[in-house]
DNA sequence: CAGATTTTGAGGTACGTAAATCATTTTCTT
DNA sequence: AAGAAAATGATTTACGTACCTCAAAATCTG
């Protein structure tokens, strides 16, 4: 039988209200006692029964998501995700509080994180933009004791809680390998297209493709990324510029959103051999594209699993209980017309 | 507020007694007070604390995990996965048992399974083989009431609660992409090495490479498959073989276990071009193999994952409360040695 | 309509923990 | 050693649900 309180103050040799007094750190226990119990704790090893600790507080996680607004396929689907596990909120004790600000608006962030100083919640998950008051307003709410996860976005060198996200860095080595893999030692040009180059995630992205596709073939030339801010019609346009222009085109990569325009741009190419096509996030679009072969390789970072991770890594910080790491990390997907979900 | 049943019972203007006979479907309501008390469920949202009634119930969950022995690496991870999931059975209120029987032997398996009849689990997860017996007893525990989940293995048109596992003809196809991608366009011979043909996983898998190949770049040559029962050693063999005897051989995919063989047979190459080489399942070998170059790319099912979602799928199945699909999802993970965890 | 039967109600206890009050004991201070 | 302060104990109620008993009311049977 699993021990309970009374078992634990029995073996402690205190009482119950002792017991729980070191559980909830209350004041007034001497120290030599507190070992006591915490002894007694490993011996026996007793586990706080959290639902039943739950029930007697009446307590809910009170969650909150701040995320960027905006009509970006992924921000469309994170935040889809968002109301997916409202949803789930009766049975899973949380109450889910979803802000949006407006995308890379570093002020309005803020804005956001300091009107939560009121009446702090459990935990803050944020898709964060990297500036120096955002993480002045992040670290004065983990001291106040909110359990911070990063999501999609991490803050380097900061500490905080969870990242629920992907290394961007090697998102993008993985799509250099694979375009020079498809490519199989043909020269040629690549052509890539990104949202902005002043988001780190893009950067990254730049970065680990170029470094993976010099290591495998150097031969295969990339042309300057073209940034479209993630909107369809300057990334169609952009991509027609990249098909009609460029000379042996063998390759083109978004790494940024705005598939709709790449996907137009390649399904209105006279028939013929077409460059090797890679992308981020499945969307139906990308999804129906990959299926028709007029893109080959789909990168993907699961929004469910991140919004459900978390949660998970939030109501666990918040009440000390520990998280399974390995569930928890968020995989790079590759996903080929075969493998699709 | 969370309605409560009290809220529930005053709400369909009944008395607490009689809302728990509704709930817990206890004899002797009258149907239409039992549609009263329904109605005012849907009516107010009630929803049931399961936490509370599991504490008022005393109640955890048996569980049963059937799982092959034998020391096939995946297996091996398999099992220990169990192991770590019954490290967490105190706070989830799981009682894991796990019984091993050997590897492909139906009698053994319904063995196991008929012994479960005397004292029924709330929910078995099993590496099925798949014959009738298997299916029969299956069945009858299902009848009891016991929530079924296939694991790692599908029994085809069979009535399981959930399957954890992934579909192994897209496996196949998977790999078959990926190598007549890798090849690009390039001609030459195949090797192919299986476990068993007898196993339907791997049926799958080889059936699914072939069809992919041949659709990608019929020129390719597929070697027959040759079965090494999932032996290292075997592999190796197999592999030395291929390599020694094939003339332009130009790919390389073990659909079964053993890998250590075949990374054995590829490290002693001559350097020089190397097949490119897919396998199946990321080991501490396999992971290695990646990162050396010697495999290009690990096709993988997360048996952690496999677990954990087992686990969850059976307490949800068995207090009849919704489960989230696209968690309890498995994906075929492709790993590079870019992207791995 | 009496008696039997079915249905419903009222109320209590339990699960493991939290949180509170008040009483008692121990320890510290001077 | 007396008084103050700190530490500990004893006990109770509550959370939302399950499950039990006994009594009362409603419905059926002939």
């Amino acid at each position: 039988m699993r021990p309970t309180v009374h078992d634990l103050a029995q073996s402690a040799g205190v009482s119950l209200a002792t017991v729980d007094r070191v559980l909830n750190n209350r004041p007034g226990v001497k120290a030599s006692t507190r070992s006591r119990v915490e002894e007694a704790i490993a011996r026996i090893g007793f586990v706080r029964d959290v639902a039943a600790a739950n029930l007697a507080k009446g307590r809910i996680y009170p969650l909150t998501f701040v995320v960027p607004s905006g009509d970006n396929s992924f921000m469309v689907s994170l935040r889809h995700q968002i109301e997916e596990a409202k949803t789930r909120s009766i049975a899973e004790r949380t109450e889910i509080v979803m802000v949006e600000v407006p995308a890379f608006d570093a002020e309005a962030l803020v804005a956001a994180l300091r009107a939560l100083r009121n009446d702090p919640p459990a935990g803050v998950a944020v898709v964060a933009v990297d500036t120096e008051e955002v993480r002045r307003e992040l670290l004065a709410l983990k001291a106040s004791g909110v359990a911070i996860v990063t999501l999609v976005s991490d803050l380097e060198g900061f500490d905080r809680d969870h990242f629920a996200g992907v290394d961007n860095l090697a998102a993008g080595r993985t799509a250099g390998s694979l375009m020079a893999r498809f490519l199989a030692g043909k020269t040629g040009r690549i052509g890539v297209i990104a949202g902005s180059m002043l988001v780190r995630d893009h950067q990254d992205r730049l970065i680990g493709f170029r470094e993976r596709l010099a290591e495998i073939n150097p031969s295969l030339v990339i042309l300057p990324a073209e940034e479209c801010h993630d909107d369809p019609h300057r990334v169609d346009a952009a991509a027609r510029r990249l098909l009609a222009e460029a000379e042996g085109l063998v390759g083109i990569y978004n790494l940024g959103a705005g598939n709709r325009g790449l996907i137009a741009a390649l399904s209105l190419m006279p028939s013929g051999p077409r460059p090797v096509a890679i992308a981020h996030e499945l969307t139906d679009h990308t999804r129906a594209a990959l299926e028709g072969g007029v893109i080959d390789v789909i990168l993907n970072q699961d929004a469910g699993h991140e919004v459900r991770a978390a949660i998970r890594v939030m109501k666990a910080k918040s009440d000390g209980t520990p998280v399974i790491a390995a569930q928890e990390r968020i995989r790079i997907d590759i996903f080929l017309k075969d493998n699709l979900p």
